[in-house]
DNA sequence: GTCTATACTACGATAGAC
DNA sequence: GTCTATCGTAGTATAGAC
């Protein structure tokens, strides 16, 4: 499998012969599935994103919520969670470590479901009045996919081995969410002069 | 210069002939200069992080506030913009995008300098009464270099060409240290079922 | 769908002359 | 310190038989 070479040799690694070798078949027989490294790639990148899409969507079939919040808190748990958990598809998924790869139109469609998923989660969060009417769904996004972005990379690239419990980065997750949370309710931006 | 082959190939996409193009030399001529590609790659890495590591030196030294806050959020706001304007330098020291590179000690030296200038400047703010007197120096050290970091990579990996200024995602930067500051002033963690 | 055989390219690295 | 020459290896990809 090539995830598992990915996650052994690096995303960059990732050589075809190491593929059909695993597979025990030769490196030729490999272009009956895909035209080439970069269509594998692709392939790879659109998995990884369709995986963790269907995650999300179980996890929110999963809630049908009394407690907006909590069952939001849970939907990014899963996510830096799955993240974590695969960190080859991970680095694949969300850096850039492969010279010259752009992911096809078609192989990004997962990623921008989850996008519109995680507006929608703000929207609704809005709607149940745990967010004022006034938010701005997408600035609140954009912070939101920060926050989770951050805990899964420096988890990644410092300390790759630790599980998502006990995990040092992802041990803060509750902490950046509750900061989100209180920062829609109340958005303060104190003046630089202010001496309170 | 291998930081411009860096930036046009991608990290891993580096390859000693086309520096030695560059440089107007043949490839062996290089092993003069470096002990083959990890050394060359263990160099840029310690220079990264010494170059950012003056900069935020040179930050500190300007400051000397009467503002510690809005000193700590300019450091921020400097480490995030020499990233964002270095993003081959950034790629290699903040992800994982060369397989079988590991950093010597050497090259993790500045890296680390730059932690401890970190953990320094909130105990800082926790002796200038900005922090509360119990705050965990080391959690809260570990929460802003998630926000950081989250800043960084998203603003790299989804929108590459933009400006510190004007950027998709360094936009947010000031809301996340808004966050960030009243999060350690009050921390609060509502219980699940608090319906308040 | 899988194989063998092979072409082609690229790269890292070393030896040794200048 | 730079060169030419070269080795060795690895990897992508194609052709064509089975």
């Amino acid at each position: 499998m090539a995830v598992e070479v990915m996650a052994e040799q690096g995303v960059a690694g990732l050589t075809l012969g190491e593929v059909a070798r695993r597979m025990g078949i030769r490196p030729p027989s490999l272009y009956v599935y895909f035209d080439g490294k970069h269509a594998l790639y692709d392939a790879l990148f659109e998995r990884g994103w369709r995986l963790l899409l269907e995650r999300m969507q179980a996890a929110e079939a999963r809630m049908e919520g009394h407690d907006p919040f909590a069952d939001y808190r849970e939907g990014l748990d899963d996510f830096v969670r799955w993240a974590v958990e695969h960190p080859a598809y991970s680095a694949l998924m969300i850096w850039r470590p492969v010279p010259g790869f752009v992911p096809s139109d078609r192989a990004y469609a997962p990623a921008i479901a989850l996008a519109e998923m995680g507006r929608a989660a703000i929207v609704r969060l809005r709607d149940g009045g745990i967010l004022p009417p006034e938010v701005d769904v997408d600035r609140a996004y954009r912070i939101s996919t920060a926050l989770v972005a951050g805990v899964i990379s420096q988890q990644l690239s410092n300390a790759p081995g630790e599980s998502f419990d006990g995990g040092t980065w992802t041990a803060v997750l509750p902490d950046l969410l509750d900061m989100w949370l209180a920062h829609h309710r109340s958005p303060v931006r104190p003046s630089p002069g202010d001496p309170s």
